[in-house]
DNA sequence: ATTTTGGGCACT
DNA sequence: GTGCCCAAAATT
């Protein structure tokens, strides 16, 4: 008899063995319905030697419902989903709903009516049917598409599919992407870009796995020279995937795009409706798709042929994924690239020092582009200590900061303001009795948002709107808002820059794609005078007239015990810093700090990366933190507090006793309450060569908890949240 | 995860 | 015996 193995999508249950009905075809991979006590269930057909199972004889198999009509996951895939769920103890069902991330797509797409000339001509037309009949030859396209092409309105067409002018066909209604052209504009490359290009295409043509670090100083034209690599792989007919660390800020890279092969690329995240969703999905699935641009999840897309990954940012911590399966995309794409035998670039300005770690020991191929394009200068930086240069009372910007931004606006050039933080302030607070506005659901403060006149959590979405009076003391006007946000450095640049234009960038002001290419065009233009933003603006961007970029708090990073934060504070301000003169003005950079000494401060004023590099791996190996020990994270987290307590020193209580492993904890995690959860951690550190995904699975799997609590383990974690 | 089952218990 | 609640078992 036929049975199929089947990788089921419920964390919950096993692997489920079921009878291929007669006259149905499934191989591993085939995405099928099953049947489930009176429930259907969605399960992926699998090699039954990769999960095992118990056995159920044959007669006691039910029948699989259908097999649906997409091609079957291929084996590059199926092997990534194994890697993954192992790698980050994760369910297999959990990192195999993420490739199935169109429910539509598995339906099939349907039919959509299209419309073409018949060819037929009548003696005597309408005027707007002699236009439309002049401008549609060729043409096939829905009705309002049609319309819009021959500048007609839609009722003049109807007409003309009644008179028998236009005729109706029906085509799937996912239609094909436009194609990219290798050759539609090839630019001329710098001696660097042309050897690393070299490089990237050669690695394609062989189609085998190679991974490269691509380290260039921002402005040094990365993209350009990888995207001699992509242009290989659409000559040789396969798919490439760029990911990006936040598709909000892909604008700029999709223009350059289009301008380089001719048309954009497919754009996939997660805010794609079903539709969009479904058309990207199959038809990369089908092979017709070339380029992908996507956010993390794009790496679980059903390619085809994939050819070439990029994994432009690499750096970014935004690649980690902290909710569901914490898995690091940077790391995923690197092994989805050797399942699939293809190469892979990681493209970055401050790579992570894991990175480079790999690549000086020889297994990523570096290489580096140290010049900026078109003999752009990197810009002067300079630290402002705080404690010397005090800011007016009240006011965040350091006076020899404002005589510089007037200076700008003087001579017309663009500055930069950046502050990580959103809204106006951090913190507000009752000036009668001291109360502090915090979130119901988290342990933080809520954050003013002047603009929306909200106080917002930025943990959890709650927002209230500030109230009259003092909840605690009644008091009316008494909140005083504490410490700086984005907003009030906005405010601030209008007091003391009254005529300056200022454009404020952060995630709330950036809602959508029309809003971010208006930005642009307006900072492109010269119609903005200062910037002030976010991490946001700290990359991606290429605005010809800034020439002054000021960090307001240098310092803001470095607080919190977090284990990445000094790599993190270096590669934002370096980031941010690289929006500083990048034509032919020279750009200059102020670093707002306390703390000028501090070894990135210090080796960001001295343009000094190798000094940080060396001061962080001396720091990392004396933690015996990546890459050379290895650290994990056991979140403990219930809606009720003692539970959440009970079960973190249970986990605690059966912690391993190995030479190899050092487990701190169980501690309240630092965002004890998150999102009405309160939350306990255990940390672990281990030598880099222990098996410590193992020894947490032998750890976890024997204890059981009380219904409400979960477990969640964050392998190579990021945030020490 | 969701549904089915079955035991214990109060009530009649 | 019946109805009800909840925990445990089954789901291929």
């Amino acid at each position: 008899m036929n049975r199929a193995r089947l990788l089921v999508f419920n964390a919950a249950l096993g692997p489920l063995d079921y009878r291929v009905p007669d006259g149905m075809e499934v191989e591993p991979g085939s995405v099928v319905i099953a049947p489930l006590g009176p429930r259907q269930i969605l399960g992926i057909v699998w090699e039954p030697e990769r999960l095992p199972a118990t056995a159920v004889p044959d007669s006691r198999l039910r029948p699989l419902l259908e097999a649906l009509p997409v091609p079957p996951l291929r084996e590059p895939l199926r092997r990534l989903i194994e890697w993954t769920a192992d790698y980050y103890i994760a369910p297999l069902a959990a990192v195999a709903r993420m490739a199935l991330s169109s429910g539509a797509a598995l339906r099939g797409g349907g039919t959509a009516t299209e419309y073409r000339l018949t060819g037929h001509e009548p003696a005597r037309l309408t005027p707007q049917r002699a236009a439309a009949l002049d401008a549609l030859q060729g043409e096939q396209a829905t009705i309002r598409e049609l319309a819009h092409i021959a500048s007609v309105s839609e009722g003049v067409l109807r007409g003309m599919v009644n008179a028998g002018l236009l005729e109706a066909v029906s085509v799937d209604v996912d239609r094909p992407y436009p194609r990219a052209q290798p050759d539609h504009a090839v630019p001329l490359l710098g001696a660097d870009q042309q050897v690393a290009a070299n490089r990237f295409v050669a690695a394609v043509d062989r189609a085998e796995f190679a991974p490269f670090l691509l380290d260039g100083v921002t402005g040094s034209g990365k993209t350009e020279a990888y995207f001699e690599g992509v242009a290989a792989a659409l000559r040789a007919g396969r798919q490439v995937l760029v990911l990006m660390p936040e598709i909000a800020l892909t604008e700029n890279f999709l223009s350059r795009f289009a301008s380089r092969f001719g048309t954009a690329p497919v754009v996939w995240h997660s805010g794609l409706k079903s539709t969009e969703r479904r058309r990207a999905w199959r038809s990369l699935a089908f092979g017709e798709a070339q380029v992908v641009v996507g956010a993390r999840s794009a790496l679980f897309l059903p390619f085809a042929r994939l050819g070439l990954i990029v994994v432009d940012e690499a750096h970014e911590v935004s690649f980690k994924q902290d909710d569901g399966v914490r898995y690091n995309a940077r790391d995923v794409a690197v092994m989805r690239a050797r399942f699939e035998a293809s190469p892979v670039i990681l493209a970055s300005a401050t790579p992570a020092l894991e990175s480079l770690q790999m690549a000086e020991a020889g297994i990523y191929e570096k290489l580096d582009l140290p010049d900026r394009f078109g003999g752009a200068h990197l810009p002067a930086i300079e630290t402002l200590d705080l404690r010397e240069h005090p800011p007016e009372r009240g006011r965040w910007l350091a006076p020899p900061l404002v005589a510089r931004l007037k200076d700008r606006l003087a001579r017309g050039e663009q500055s930069l303001l950046f502050l990580n933080r959103r809204g106006y302030a951090p913190l507000t607070l009752c000036r009668n009795c001291g109360y502090r506005f915090q979130c119901p659901n988290c342990s933080a403060w809520l954050v003013e948002h002047r603009l929306s006149q909200r106080l917002a959590c930025h943990h959890c979405g709650h927002e209230t709107a500030p109230p009259a009076t003092c909840p605690e003391c009644g008091e009316p006007d008494c909140l005083v808002a504490c410490g700086p946000g984005v907003e009030r450095i906005a405010d601030e640049i209008a007091e003391i820059m009254p005529e300056a234009r200022v454009a404020l960038v952060t995630s709330d002001t950036l809602t959508s794609r029309e809003r971010a290419a208006q930005f642009v065009a307006d900072a492109t233009s010269g119609a903005i005078d200062v910037i002030v933003g976010t991490q946001l603006v700290t990359k991606g961007y290429h605005f010809p007239e800034l020439t002054l970029v000021g960090v307001v708090d240098a310092d803001l990073g470095l607080e919190g015990g977090d284990l990445r934060a000094a790599e993190r504070t270096y590669q934002q301000i370096a980031q941010v810093a690289g929006r500083a003169g990048r034509a032919s003005k020279p750009g200059e950079v102020l670093i707002q700090t306390r703390h000028p000494e501090a070894a990135v401060i210090a080796a960001l004023a001295a343009g000094d990366r190798d000094a940080f590099y060396d001061a962080e791996t001396e720091a990392r190996r004396e933690a015996g933190a990546p890459p050379f020990g290895r650290w994990a994270a056991i979140i403990v987290s219930s809606e009720d507090e003692a539970e959440a307590r009970d079960a973190a020193r249970a986990v605690g209580g059966a912690a391993p006793h190995l030479n190899d492993v050092l487990v701190l904890g169980p501690a309240p995690a630092p965002l004890s309450l998150l999102r009405g959860r309160y939350r306990y951690r255990l940390l672990i550190n281990a030598r880099r060569s222990t098996q410590l995904q193992d020894i947490i699975r032998e750890w976890l799997g024997p204890l059981r908890f009380a219904p409400g609590v979960r477990i969640a383990v964050d392998i190579d974690p990021y945030s020490f949240v």
